[in-house]
RNA sequence: GGCGGCGUACCCAAGUGGCUAAGGGAGAGGUCUGCAAAACCUCGAUGCAGCGGUUCGAAUCCGCUCGCCGCCUCCA
């Protein structure tokens, strides 16, 4: 078995992976805040969950994988420091906050089907409004060990008493000293540190989203739900906790204090964060100024959802991405020449050979690139490179090499070989093949070419060789 | 003010001390073809923002300069 090697945030280095209890892996992975639809920014984060995913699965761990739905928002202690975001979106659509998060819920996991994503099943797909009892156990645990205190307007974590100001930081590198100095905010006079968070906020009337509590009426503080969550499913200590790298200065490490003075026990092994598809301004699919585009401006675009999740591939998960229509595009193209080799394996008896020799050289390049840090560039090239040399070689005995690349690409390869074969098209269609087959026999070549148009205005696709014409949908998906 | 990151061909992007700097897109030429499409072949950075340094050897390490960006406040 190869070793995983993974970057972990906690030491800045990419270190060889060990679960603790292997082959299980404890996952949790930052998911969508429900107000807004998820642009393609937040998708390629979710593309880099799934890819890790599997990956690990890849190298033949069990995953156990939990990832949380915010919806609730979570505003800290500043007086008039902003609305909570599902309310403000419920107001401006007259909509409860319910209504909202459960419509851009269903959008994102659209999208996610879509890209191929596979989501955890609930309980493990889990929303915060649902957890609002762990979470008040969970600062129950906390105020009990005194690293906790109550106030007016909430109760808050002392950072001074846990540990020491020196762990918080560890993250992000940064002392809080350091953090002191661009500090922009007015901090509510409660707060004994300007560093200690809001565990529940108190008095807060206007908010909509309020739950008893044994200190009152009020809702959650930023950071609480996803400890709650992850260890009421996860178990104390996690392997692996992701989410974008925006996140590590103040909520990754919010939550490790808050977990840990909850357990006194490590609450994660392997911190893993993703960059930024960036770029995005210059981007003419945005439907607005200042609007990310999201994946339906892509499909707008005849591009299929899969050429994004391609695109994704192109870079490292800890690179920032350049997006742009040329980009997906030339992903496009990447995935147009993949599934075109797919429907050319679907006349062979694939699935029955065994793949020839020299496959086995990619097959492990593939591997290795995964295991280093997910290099998906590499791994993407070599896919690529051994369909080119089995066109090459004109033998197509790799089909079960393809196939299991695929399960970490997730392209729907097999789905796809698949449809090819069972591919039906309708009387009419195959009247005008047909009907073009016949004239091209008669050599008459501008009737025929008028018909293959016709069938292209229709969807429909027809490629000529010496074997005889094939008849297939338009590949780029709706 | 602090912390972090980036700058590799027209575009996306891998490579972070040592074979000819991956791969793809776009482009050029060619093979095949009634046409088209697909596929295949060939070409493409003597150079990795700039300057200096360390080294037998640097895109890769160090320093400075220029340019761009993220975070410290909701944010993947």
């Amino acid at each position: 078995m190869k070793p995983f090697y993974i970057f972990n945030t906690l030491s800045r280095n990419v270190e060889q992976f060990r679960p603790g209890h292997p082959p299980t892996v404890t996952y949790y992975s930052c998911g969508p805040t429900v107000y807004l639809p998820q642009h393609l920014g937040n998708m390629r984060a979710y593309v880099f969950v799934d890819t890790l995913k599997r990956a690990l699965r890849f190298n033949g761990f069990q995953v156990h994988h939990v990832m949380n739905i915010t919806d609730v928002g979570h505003m800290t202690s500043d007086a008039d420091g902003g609305e909570d975001k599902i309310e403000k979106t419920a107001r401006a659509e007259h909509k409860t906050p319910q209504e909202v998060a459960d419509f851009y819920i269903a959008q994102f996991k659209r999208d996610c089907a879509r890209l191929n994503i596979e989501l955890p099943q609930p309980p493990m797909l889990c929303r915060a409004t649902d957890h609002i009892g762990d979470m008040i156990d969970l600062i129950k645990r906390i105020l009990d060990r005194g690293l906790a205190y109550v106030t007016p307007s909430g109760v808050y974590f002392d950072v001074e008493k846990w540990r020491g100001p020196s762990q918080l930081g560890r993250l992000s590198r940064q002392s809080l000293a350091e953090q002191d100095a661009g500090q922009r905010l007015e901090h509510s006079p409660d707060k004994k540190s300007p560093h200690d968070f809001a565990l529940w906020v108190l008095n807060q009337p206007n908010h909509l989203m309020q739950w008893d509590s044994p200190w009152g009426r009020g809702y959650p503080g930023w950071h609480i739900e996803c400890s709650a969550m992850s260890m009421k499913y996860l178990g104390p200590t996690l392997d692996i906790h992701s989410g974008g790298l925006d996140h590590i200065p103040v909520h990754h490490e919010n939550e490790i204090a808050q977990s840990e003075a909850a357990t006194g026990r490590p609450f994660v092994r392997y911190f893993v964060h993703n960059a930024f598809l960036v770029g995005m301004e210059g981007v003419k699919i945005s439907k607005s100024a200042g609007k990310f585009p999201v994946l339906d401006d892509l499909t707008d675009e005849g591009l299929n959802p899969l050429a994004f999740r391609l695109l994704c591939f192109g870079a490292k998960y800890r690179s920032e991405l350049a997006f742009s229509l040329e980009a997906v595009r030339a992903a496009q193209r990447n995935l147009d020449y993949l599934l075109e080799f797919v429907r050319n394996l679907g006349g062979e008896a694939v699935d029955t050979v065994d793949d020839s020799g020299w496959v086995s050289a990619y097959a492990e390049r593939f591997h290795e690139a995964i295991n280093n840090d997910l290099n998906t560039p590499q791994a993407l090239a070599c896919t690529l490179e051994m369909v080119a040399e089995s066109y090459r070689r004109r033998d197509f005995r790799v089909w079960n090499t393809l196939r299991r690349f695929d399960t970490l690409l997730g392209l729907n390869l097999e789905q796809f070989l698949q449809q090819t074969r069972e591919a039906i098209f309708p009387a009419e269609i195959l009247r005008l093949r047909d009907e073009r087959e016949q004239a091209r026999r008669a050599r008459d070549f501008d009737r025929a070419d008028q018909l293959r148009r016709e069938l292209e205005a229709r969807g429909y696709q027809i490629r000529d060789s010496k074997t005889g014409s094939v008849l297939m949908p338009k590949r780029v998906a709706p």
